[in-house]
DNA sequence: CTGAAAGCGCTTACAG
DNA sequence: CTGAAAGCGCTTACAG
């Protein structure tokens, strides 16, 4: 060990009080000294040893010292899988990354798994990361994880209208919590940011600037999330006295191309709309790129609204206003849920609804009809 | 259970083979069955349906069938964490996620943890994602992981010129891959990008255009990555026969923001470069938010070269010219290094140094010294 | 080919 | 206050 890695050792270990030489005499091998060569070492029996370490209250002052001290300095750490196949709990949760995560939850997983690490932390839980291949694939993963005693409660992502995932859980009587919700969302716990209600907000925002041709560019609405946005629109287009134009509803992929050319078709309509809801910043960002190959600047010939609060939509063209997420705390919450209801809470105790808030920056603005007339009326000519 | 999710696991069943009713009449107990309870329905020992499970070859045919059969039927699971104590290996590997990933490293975690989860289902191995509160934390994290076992390898990304961790590691002589490299790479695993060709072939490009003031947007010289980029950097600008000017390297901090306050310093000189590259694609963005203030045009008055190819990139403010990485595969690559160096391999046959590409979109340009000039005498004039 | 037993490294009643 | 023993649910030599 060279000199430079021992000082930040020694440093480190002043601040966290581990002692002078954690791994001292030992640090040729990797595997850390058991309970029973310490309580050789020690002379005593491993019950007593494990019993010190744990702070049974019938271990006398001074063995404690003397055991404490003496993991120190061999480098004692339990054995994980030994304590948790002993205590009968895996002290473990999983997360199950969305199908397509590195498309489409990109933006929020590294957040995510921070925060429920944060939570995990403060009772030293493990957090297990799976994936699925696909959506069926997605079902036996979940079962086999459950079934195999790896994890003690699970958290999913971004469910679907009637999530399978969620009712095998159930059936299964597992933990778990659920980032989103589905349809029917009484009986377990979730947590979620109101989407419905941010595009009510967004919606009566543009009318609020003179709006009244006003479209959606959706997801597939198999997600629920998908589906309470445009319910959110829909409600505030009836509230603000507009009629439902069905064509002004456009779904498309959950991607930036997806919200181009849903913004394309829109664009192109005889009456086309002067402002645009788009259930995600991503497909906003298509949304901006259709109304600038248009001839169109956003902001000002046609709005758009956003859904995310991503910070690169400051370095949008121009940049996007955006019902903004405070999902800082997502994970955190959501970790604190699940151990709770490990603990024996009742699930549906746990349900956060959190508020997107109106973030303007340049994407939204007054009415002006003028130039998306001209744009209608030259492909006229044109034909 | 309801028939809708009954409709699913068919489904599921009949495509992956398992039979069909993995729960049934167990479906209200979330503790899978034990392999005693199986062998006890078998009327065999525990170790015989162990063996047949494990297709030993001194099982009968037909006994292993039967095992098979009841397995399916009363849908068991065998218990990781028992499994794992008794053959000793975790079948678990860690990522520790970079300090601050949520705002650094966002971009490529989820597709990493994909890629590193592909690698590991090929075996059953399970993912561990930890993190560090504080670089502090950070090796205590580690020497934790390493010794409870809980682990047989851990990957680690981002790493400093000469860094803390990796040193450990080696101390402890345990199995690991690096995303990254230090200074001195020889003697262990990683798999990288070479940042030091990039920023060639990104300065002989700009110099192709015709710009000879080139500058470098850079990040903390702490990180490797850093380093070498500016390194490229350096070779070019020597190779073109052009002179070192050290104003023209600005270092900030790693975020957009930082790369704005670089740029703006640039910009201001009594002789502003013409052409700029920066470390990453987030900090460009930040320098064309600098150009735009000052009221010039990227990739007209002044040419900006990022690094990442992050898709957002196309919907910059203009589009982003970049070095792309093709870190589609990171993660899988790492995945199936770390395996085999558990398996015995020498980490140092294990290192793979990819090239990135130039992304032309619109931020490249040829020199045209015009309107920077202008901008020069103006802010004279003023004072 | 199958069974009985030991062992992985812990925790935790139970004695004394 | 400490020790000896059983047990968590598997795997794997070792007998037969």
């Amino acid at each position: 060990m060279g000199p430079e890695l021992r000082q930040y050792e020694n440093f480190l270990l002043s601040e966290t009080g581990f002692g002078k030489s954690f791994h001292q005499g030992d640090s040729m091998s990797r595997r850390s000294v058991s309970l029973k060569v310490l309580a050789a070492h020690l002379n005593l029996a491993v019950g007593t040893v494990s019993r010190a370490l744990n702070n049974y209250a019938d271990i006398s002052p001074a063995t404690r010292a003397r055991v404490r001290q003496a993991a120190d300095e061999l480098g004692y750490r339990p054995n994980q899988t030994a304590r948790r196949l002993s205590m009968g709990t895996p002290e473990t949760i999983g997360y199950i990354m969305p199908l397509h995560s590195a498309s489409i939850a990109q933006p929020f997983i590294a957040q995510l798994l921070q925060g429920l690490g944060e939570a995990l932390g403060k009772r030293q839980w493990d957090l297990l990361v799976a994936h699925a291949a696909s959506p069926k694939d997605e079902l036996a993963q979940i079962d086999k994880i459950v079934r195999s005693g790896r994890v003690g409660g699970l958290v999913i992502s971004r469910p679907l209208k009637n999530d399978p995932r969620i009712r095998l859980m159930q059936d299964l009587k597992f933990p778990f919590v659920v980032h989103g919700r589905t349809a029917s969302s009484d009986n377990y716990a979730w947590y979620d940011v109101d989407g419905e209600a941010a595009f009510v907000v967004a919606v009566d925002h543009l009318v609020s600037l003179g709006h009244s041709r006003i479209a959606f560019v959706g997801a597939p609405l198999q997600y629920q999330f998908a589906q309470d946005r445009l319910n959110g629109y829909r409600k505030a287009v009836a509230t603000n006295g507009l009629t439902i134009d069905a064509d002004l509803i456009q779904i498309a992929e959950f991607t930036d191309d997806g919200g181009e050319i849903a913004t394309n078709i829109l664009l192109d309509m005889a009456m086309p709309p002067t402002a645009i809801v788009c259930v995600s910043d991503t497909m906003a960002f298509g949304a901006l790129a259709a109304i600038r190959a248009h001839g169109l600047t956003p902001g000002e010939d046609v709005s758009v609204i956003g859904y995310d609060g991503l910070k690169f939509g400051e370095h949008a063209n121009p940049p996007l206003t955006t019902m903004a997420q405070p999902q800082a705390h997502a994970g955190r919450r959501l970790g604190d849920m699940l151990l709770a209801i490990i603990d024996g809470d009742d699930p549906s105790d746990h349900q956060e609804l959190q508020r997107a808030h109106l973030l303007r920056r340049k994407t939204d603005g007054p009415l002006h009809l003028a130039k998306v007339q001209d744009d209608v009326s030259s492909r006229e000519e044109l034909q």
